[in-house]
DNA sequence: TAGATTGTTAATCGATTAACAATC
DNA sequence: TAGATTGTTAATCGATTAACAATC
């Protein structure tokens, strides 16, 4: 699943050179993955076979990814916590070629609620859960300071919202049915520091 | 790997609540994981075997994962990009318990160049390659516009980095004995779209 | 001795890789 | 027909899970 959006943007990029088909072998090579894995992807998300000898058409593919990925009509989600984390994520260009469209911050400081930054508005931190009820809201991001992260959790999980992406350095427990992913940067980049150890 | 940094966080807090030992059941409920699971990962790292009974004792273990995590000396890191995830970056706890420490910014903006964030200063990105080089930096993070990315990360090889966290959306290939990790937020966040819309 | 928890060995699983006949 | 590339089937691999005898 996660190397759906990384063909998609390899196939858009070879359809602006006028290209009509790409090969496995062409995919792989521009992204330095296993030409029969690409091949095995590629067979399963697209709905019309490939052709021997060339490869599959672009159109088709790049609509049938899209529509595995379900673009066209991203899920909306809201982001907790406008600090630098999170003003990065709101200036971020690439999330809704990915599905998902952040359609509101929020925040405790007085200061920031109010306040728009890139094109979305901040809301106090109360008005969450009610928020997400109202919106039927789907997913949302957790980037406030990691004592925040339970309460916030708790908070998204009242409003109804049904998978969260924390990225604090705390560990977070979530009713059955809820999907919860956790992005530990000091952990991602730990993993890093022990491979480059061994 | 990546459960060693959960592992230490928690026989910390053991620790503090004047525990002496943890059994791969305590650790496995606190952090939802098969205890299994735990016991095996622990019997990897553990250099002295668990009691049977009790389970591991936790000086001990804490010790042996600090060992094995390079805690105590962790490895330097330089950040390009100053931005609001460069900063984000900069003020994150956390990342000397995962054994790195971000010793140096880069950014490209005069306004930044010469600023002191978080604690640390920040270069004029010409100067990246160089200051690697001089200091033996091992690690180097991509936090700049994607546009940008290509060229900071040929900047990091030549300054003789040897793994590169990329956190932009752009795709990077480096030369054989690097180690690159890419974390596109965007692929990240769309994969739990996809899963939502299962 | 009894009970709890370990360490080890085997089974399972999903993902990746390899091999090759089918086909445009 | 020949060549390139597909789809499929089998082999490999690493990680997880299960089972159970060993032991503090």
């Amino acid at each position: 699943m996660e190397r759906l959006p990384l063909y998609l943007s390899f196939l858009r990029k070879s359809e602006e050179d006028n290209a009509s088909f790409a090969s496995s072998r062409d995919v792989a090579r521009a992204l330095d993955l296993n030409e029969e894995q690409v091949r095995k992807d590629l067979a399963m998300v697209s709905s019309s076979p490939g052709r021997p000898g060339k490869g599959f058409e672009l159109k088709g593919l790049i609509a049938d990814i899209q529509r595995v990925m379900g673009l066209g009509e991203p899920l909306e989600a809201v982001l907790s916590g406008a600090g630098n984390l999170g003003r990065a994520l709101l200036g971020f260009q690439g999330f809704e070629q990915c599905g998902v469209r952040i359609i509101a911050a929020f925040d405790i400081d007085p200061d920031l609620v109010g306040k728009e930054i890139g094109g979305r508005m901040v809301f106090d931190a109360d008005r969450l859960p009610l928020f997400c009820n109202n919106l039927k809201v789907p997913i949302g991001i957790i980037a406030v300071p990691a004592s925040f992260a339970r309460k916030v959790c708790d908070d998204m999980v009242e409003g109804g919202v049904r998978a969260i992406w924390n990225l604090t350095s705390a560990h977070l427990t979530v009713p059955e049915g809820v999907i919860i992913k956790e992005d530990n940067p000091a952990v991602r980049l730990g993993v890093i520091a022990m491979e480059l150890r061994k």
